[in-house]
DNA sequence: TTCAACATACAATCATGCATGTATCAATGC
DNA sequence: GCATTGATACATGCATGATTGTATGTTGAA
């Protein structure tokens, strides 16, 4: 074979994104040569080389086609529902997230991120974790900000504390989660633990809040 | 060199595993080899070979190195003082769980079975993460039924929840702090966020509770 | 006819496992 | 008390296999 149309150019290096995300799923980043990538899509090596640099730019193309900033998870229903609270905006924004988590690229391509790569060469997955839940963290914060103003949180809550309590459990859900997705599912525990620990931390219904 | 004596053999193999510890940490699990880690204790890959099977052998002897059950931790309390309440129990095995994380080989450790190994050959580290997850959820599921039936959480907040959100928070938190330990104290912050959620738990200090 | 999109071939680098050395400690015999 | 001996605690050397990067083919589309 030789010279596709573009089009097909395309498909193959999707193809070949696709059968690395199986293959790290499967065997770890770092156990998985550009050879094994290459004829689990039915290519060779070649076929790598020349639509990525290197096994890390495979890595980072693989990780490009699956984003998905919290904010923008907001920012979604925010304007899809106007007269939602702050909090039932982190709520849902909240579930939205565990939605697209179950779905299989958004799962699979995390868990590589998260339990199937060590650092190699140019790529720090630490550094792209923190990316992440800095994005996450800040977004909690200014939400969490804003509903203290209006008197949606207990008045002997902080907003900061309140982000950083949201923001660990989100995490730790997350993680527990990743480590045996067949356990449970994200979207029923995370929705129970979530509407709990808003109910938590609202004020209570009647008694006068300073 | 040859022939040392019995205590200079364990001294050796301490030293094998502390630049085990170092190297992987610095490089990853994967990334290193076992001419790394002998030459950086000073040592060849003969030494190695003599003390362990493999990378492997060397990987799990690291982590025997580190063991900390979190029933051991509240057993630890509840033996040095008596009348602690459950809640309180809980808590304070908490902030002693993170004080051990602060020390440079808990930590060290931790953060290479986190962030620093995919599984290889006959180690999974999801496995041991879950099994060190697991048994920190039973125990808190126990103590948090024990402080259900004592009435010592709020009437519409079920242990079992109760348990699941602050199994999830610790494991949040961990994570978090993991991937950049210099950005906060996991000892203050933990305590914080610790101390906020048990009080959000709390039954209503002047409400009668069913 | 040219160049994009691959396949193939090749050299070089490592890491691993094992086999084999070797020096010293410790026990034993005398 | 001392020589002998055997096993211990390593060091060294070698063969093997796996991967990587690149250089060089090859074919079909435009």
């Amino acid at each position: 074979m030789a010279r596709r149309t573009k089009a097909e150019a395309a498909a193959t290096r999707e193809a070949l994104l696709d059968a690395a995300e199986e293959m790290f799923m499967e065997h770890g980043v770092a156990r998985t040569s550009l050879e094994q990538i290459a004829r689990h899509a039915g290519m060779t090596r070649g076929a790598v080389y020349w639509h990525f640099k290197n096994k890390s730019d495979v890595f980072h193309a693989m990780l490009e086609r699956v984003r998905m900033p919290f904010q923008d998870l907001v920012d979604e229903i925010e304007t899809l529902e106007h007269d939602v609270s702050s909090l039932e905006a982190i709520r849902i924004a909240c579930l939205r997230g565990f939605s697209r988590l179950e779905q299989p690229r958004y799962h699979r391509v995390h868990s590589i991120l998260i339990h199937r790569c060590e650092f190699f060469s140019d790529i720090d997955p630490i550094a792209m974790q923190t990316e992440i839940a800095e994005e996450c963290h800040t977004s909690l914060q200014e939400h969490f900000t804003l509903a203290s103003q209006k008197g949606a949180l207990r008045s002997d809550l902080s907003a900061s504390v309140a982000a950083d309590l949201l923001h660990a459990t989100l995490g730790g859900l997350f993680h527990e989660w990743l480590r045996n997705p067949e356990r449970f599912s994200i979207r029923e525990r995370g929705e129970t633990l979530i509407n709990q620990l808003l109910l938590l931390m609202s004020p209570p219904p009647f008694s006068a809040s300073a």
